[in-house]
DNA sequence: GATGTATATTGACCACAAGTCAGTTAGTGA
DNA sequence: TCACTAACTGACTTGTGGTCAATATACATC
């Protein structure tokens, strides 16, 4: 009974190695370049062997985001738990800065978010994973419509559908993030990353306010 | 004299052939599913033929996101001189209108355009065609640009930098528009993608009103 | 027309990477 | 020690972007 737990832990072990030495490699050399081969090497296993704990390179991108987006969503939490009692407008720039130094910190994360491109991504992985890093990605929103809920109670935000208005908040800082990981584009903006990022905070949490 | 002028229009009608196959090609199938064989296929050539015009696959994509973006950048143009005088916050909402409808009319463009994962395309395309598309994808900025500064010259929109006051808008919409293309998530927000555009635009146009 | 030359086109071929599977190894229990 | 099972391996298959020597075509000249 023993062994077969054992058996159990060892192979847990095994794969968390696998999923290590993929994050390593794809956050050295981005997804695309990265092989399967070298995730192996890294990992002190034959190829074989990482097909073995995996479906494919793109599930294994699926899991090392689902780890990421776990991470970003305690950060929201402790963001938004951080303080009793705070005003509504605080709350949402504490949760914006929050997802900023997710990004400072942890910029590769993000970047392989973007690198699920639709087409391969959705062929290789299971549906149920894929389904999980969708809802991922959104969970943290949970923590921004409770701050813009309480606005809506304190009567300093303008009456609205919650939900909505948390994607809205959610997309502005992704297409912000997203639009200043181009070095050429940053450049063409001409202010820095977290100026913009900030501006767009201040403009979001501006347009929910109540006139 | 006349010979050479001819072949040089055949030329670059082949050059346009390839290109009208490698459109229809990669819009039925995406980007990535698409192969170069299918492209020269549909175009009656041989595969090296297609590399004997383009570098590479991904130099046909930045082309034809060049052609999308300057549809784009015709429509927005459009869109701002249709009326003569017109407050500027209506100018701004008609922009991200016509945003929309070229959206709707071609999203093709728009996924394609998130087809370009960072990884290959920044490899496999001349920096000069690369830094084209991007400028290209701020080009339509300008038009943005201009309906903001008359707000603040009107003095009904509070004063900011213009140049990241646009980039935050259009940011926007890109987020809202990324997010919404996926059913999943779609679903998950619960309104329709035009709605919660319709709702972006109204936010961010209210962040922009002086007080 | 015949011939030579330049230009355009071809498709067999290469490199490389994801994914497979028949065969090998190693651990376990009797 | 042996038989059995589970884990592991790496050579192989497949698919695709990209290349290039061989070939065909068009044209100018006589």
């Amino acid at each position: 009974m023993s062994t077969r737990a054992r058996r159990e832990q060892e192979k847990e072990e095994r794969r968390q190695v696998i999923l290590r030495a993929a994050r390593e490699v794809f956050f050295e050399n981005g997804f695309h370049r990265a092989t399967v081969d070298n995730v192996a090497e890294r990992a002190g296993v034959s190829k074989g062997t990482v097909y073995l704990y995996f479906e494919s390179k793109e599930t294994i991108l699926a899991l090392l985001l689902l780890e990421g987006l776990d991470e970003l969503i305690e950060k929201l939490e402790d963001a938004y738990a951080a303080e009793e009692t705070l005003p509504a407008d605080e709350r949402l720039r504490r949760l914006g800065r929050a997802y900023f130094c997710f990004f400072e910190e942890t910029p590769d994360y993000f970047r392989l978010l973007v690198a699920t491109d639709r087409g391969r991504f959705q062929d290789s992985v299971k549906p149920e994973v894929y389904h999980k890093v969708l809802s991922a990605s959104l969970e943290g929103l949970d923590w921004v419509e409770k701050a813009i809920q309480q606005g809506i109670d304190e009567e300093t935000f303008l009456c609205c559908d919650v939900r909505p208005a948390a994607s809205i908040l959610w997309a502005t800082l992704n297409g912000v993030l997203e639009l200043m990981e181009h070095p050429l584009r940053r450049e063409m903006v001409r202010v820095e990353r977290e100026t913009l990022y900030q501006a767009a905070l201040d403009m979001v949490v501006r347009g929910l306010r109540a006139p």
